[in-house]
DNA sequence: CTTACATGCAGGTTT
DNA sequence: AACCTGCATGTAAGG
């Protein structure tokens, strides 16, 4: 070790974390409590635990499916608006917007400034490829991503370029020309997520909104719409009782909040939007009038209920393969089809198609083999971050829209299943065919709102984040907007300096907020990426990685390790935060005797700690698979005018893991801890025996050091393709 | 032409 | 002699 070094460097990432705001901030606040973490994290949890149903049984139990509303609108018929598409970002947000239209959605009026806001972070991202505006970004950001997280429908995390945030905002639109209304915010009724905000009492708001004068629905007959929908919903589940005329709508939904507020959260509630049609022909189908807008509400809350709950279980089933993590739940995990892909194999998707709403898309193409690659998605219980990889990539991205790796992340999110959609929806609102219309994008933003605006979060977390999303009343959501941004910003000062003592010689690795949290995009995030979704199936490759570490960890590491080990043990996971920096095909020259790896430039002097002597810094590498920590130099060597970088000391990490040519090796960091984890992927052909890389070989070096899935499937899936990352050349 | 990066290889160090 | 370390070079790809 070489601790002197790294107190020099984490010097120098104190510097550049005040830059970063973005991994920071939890972490300090975090670290403190340790092991307490788990409250910590949440801290706001009890309020938040409200909505958070963390404990599927809960609804298992307590609600008996009830049927889907299926689409309570015409969208039904109108099955999403095919303009979704365009871009792989893009057609998240639309697709999420084209499903909103079919679903009934609780539409937040935030929702709506939220996408006003994505669409300009997303230039705001796009245009920002230098680390230096990246940082500076990202001090900004980290409020505004937050807040655009808490938009519904187009996933704030993610960045986008204009075009893509164009996108989404066109989705928007498109939302609202088909006439979709807030069925109670429109009106200012109420915001669900008001109600759950931790600030404020859970009801205080409501309680609030209630007094205010309400404008309701306009009831109106639409001809079309979902006439079909409510009376099935109607039918099968009959309005339960018929409240007096006295009882008001607030009155219904506060009934309903309070029996439901631990299992539904407000983004359950975001998530709901009817179209306004529908909701008039509804109401007046179940008696017209206020009573009929009475009962609507009660069908369209048990439908959250139920709605809700098949998404827990689903995600709970899905991801209970994978225990360790929370990323278990990651859409792309979940999505795997094959068990195998929970133990580290990743089956490189061939392609998905899974979603109807995408295959048009361009985007659709298999995801990139990286992603699939992307051990997040392979590892068991760890989920890339989607986003992120890619993301800050900024620079990777920042040309290229479409062509990063993000995209791809995108894309393979938006191909998987409806029921993975929780994650994707972080990243993009997908729109969820099934089960939910209008996700929210980043729950996770919003979920951890203050403390993790920009880390990814379980698929879970959805609701949580949804909860800081919007207020019931523009005021309310004004003040609460205003207390984030303070939030947010006194945390990422603090989060800078944590963060740099946290990481072990590492420096705080840039955390590129806007990047990573999620948006997948090009925009910011990559990645995350890299998860892959499985799929496919080309499949190519499983990859299997195994570390089995050998060494005794230094001592510092052993901190993190123990920490690990027990917040395992309680229950938290650690890797909930991780962000994805950068990943690597290995080539011979990676994994022979000589124990160092070349990282890519690009990805290594966006995320990991800038280097200002050629010696480098000592950094600790926590295998994510078996939490062992590699102690690893990270350096450069003066390259003609530039600069090459390397991973020292890997010789141990690769025999351990049994890497070789071909395989890849991801480095995500702990959002909360600032350390950073590695992972090494055996990739497996399953056609050929060749590792790919190799062939691939010389000819598309550049692709592989972004791309290590398109490196892999030398038998080509046609995600590699997409992937050229374009390695953007500086 | 420039950039990134895989790898060759010289020179130093260790065994 | 084997191993390390670090620089230099060659090549592919991007602009």
């Amino acid at each position: 070790m070489k601790g002197p070094e790294l107190h020099g460097e984490d010097r120098h990432q104190g510097v550049e974390n005040e830059g970063n705001p973005a991994i920071g901030f939890d972490a300090m606040e975090e670290e403190q409590g340790v092991l307490d973490e788990d409250k910590e994290i949440w801290l706001e949890r009890g309020q938040e635990d409200l909505l958070r149903v963390s404990d599927v049984s809960i609804f298992y139990e307590d609600f008996p499916p009830l049927p889907d509303f299926p689409c309570m609108s015409s969208s039904s018929s109108t099955p999403a608006p095919v303009k979704a598409i365009t871009s792989s970002s893009s057609s998240s947000c639309s697709s999420s917007a084209s499903s909103a239209a079919s679903w009934a959605v609780l539409k937040s009026e935030g929702a709506e400034e939220d996408v006003e806001k994505n669409r300009q972070h997303g230039n705001h991202y796009y245009h920002h490829n230098n680390i230096d505006d990246y940082n500076s970004q990202a001090m900004e950001d980290p409020v505004e991503v937050t807040t655009a997280a808490l938009s519904s429908t187009c996933s704030m995390e993610v960045p986008q370029p204009l075009d893509q945030a164009m996108e989404g905002v066109e989705c928007m639109d498109v939302m609202e020309d088909f006439g979709y209304i807030d069925l109670l915010e429109s009106n200012d009724f109420f915001d669900p997520s008001s109600i759950f905000h931790p600030d404020e009492g859970l009801f205080e708001e409501f309680q609030m909104e209630q007094n205010k004068p309400q404008d309701q629905p306009q009831l109106q007959y639409d001809q079309q719409a979902g006439n079909e929908e409510i009376t099935a919903g109607k039918n099968d589940q009959e309005a339960d009782h018929q409240g007096g005329r006295s009882e008001d709508l607030a009155m219904v939904f506060l009934d309903w909040l309070k029996s439901n507020k631990e299992t539904v959260s407000a983004d359950d509630l975001r998530r709901v939007k009817l179209k306004k049609t529908t909701i008039e022909c509804a109401a007046r189908r179940l008696g017209g009038g206020k009573e009929g807008m009475k009962q609507l509400l009660k069908l369209i809350l048990q439908w959250v209920q139920t709605n809700h709950l098949q998404r827990r279980r689903l995600r709970e089933s899905s991801s209970n393969v994978n225990l360790p993590y929370p990323y278990n739940q990651d859409p792309l995990q979940n999505q795997n089809p094959n068990p195998s892909s929970n133990i580290n194999c990743i089956p490189i998707p061939a392609n998905n198609h899974s979603n109807p709403c995408f295959t048009q898309s361009p985007w659709n193409v298999a995801p990139p083999p990286y992603l699939a690659a992307d051990p997040a998605t392979v590892m068991p219980g760890f989920s890339p971050m989607v986003g992120d990889p890619f993301s800050n990539g900024a620079s990777n991205i920042n040309g290229h829209p479409y062509g990063t790796p993000q995209d791809y992340i995108l894309q393979s999110y938006q191909t998987w299943p409806p029921s993975q959609f929780d994650m994707a929806s972080h990243f993009n609102s997908f729109a969820d065919n099934n089960l939910h219309s209008a996700q929210p994008q980043n729950p996770a933003f919003t979920g951890y709102g203050n403390q993790y605006p920009y880390q990814y979060v379980p698929a879970n977390d959805d609701n949580r984040l949804a909860r800081l999303g919007s207020s019931a009343t523009k005021e309310a959501r004004k003040n609460r907007m205003a207390r984030q941004r303070r939030f947010l910003s006194h945390h990422r000062n603090q989060n800078h300096h944590n963060i740099q003592h946290q990481n072990q010689g590492a420096g705080d690795p840039h955390e590129r907020l806007a990047n990573d949290p999620i948006a997948p995009p090009g925009q910011s995030n990559p990645g995350s990426w890299v998860y892959l979704p499985t799929a496919a199936g080309g499949g190519s490759a499983s990859t299997t990685v195994d570390a089995l570490v050998d060494r005794p960890p230094m001592q510092t590491q052993n901190n993190y390790h123990r920490q690990a080990a027990a917040e395992r043990r309680q229950g938290w996971k650690p890797e909930k935060n991780l962000r994805f920096l950068l990943q690597k095909v290995l080539k011979q020259s990676d994994v022979g005797s000589l124990g160092r790896i070349v990282l890519p430039k690009k990805e290594a002097e966006t995320h990991l700690p800038e280097l200002e002597a050629r010696d480098g810094i000592s950094i600790a590498m926590e295998d994510i698979g078996t939490s062992r920590v590699w102690n690893m130099r990270y350096r450069f060597w003066p390259n003609n005018k530039s600069r090459m970088y390397l991973l020292e000391n890997t010789g141990d990490f690769v025999r351990t893991n049994g890497l070789q040519e071909g395989d890849f090796i991801v480095i995500y960091s702990d959002v909360k801890c600032g350390k950073y984890m590695i992972r090494g992927v055996k990739v497996r052909q399953p056609a050929g025996p060749k590792p790919e890389s190799k062939k691939a070989g010389k000819s598309r070096r550049n692709s592989h050091a972004n791309c290590p899935a398109a490196a892999n499937n030398g038998s080509g899936s046609s995600s590699t393709t997409m992937i050229t990352q374009t390695r953007t050349v500086n």
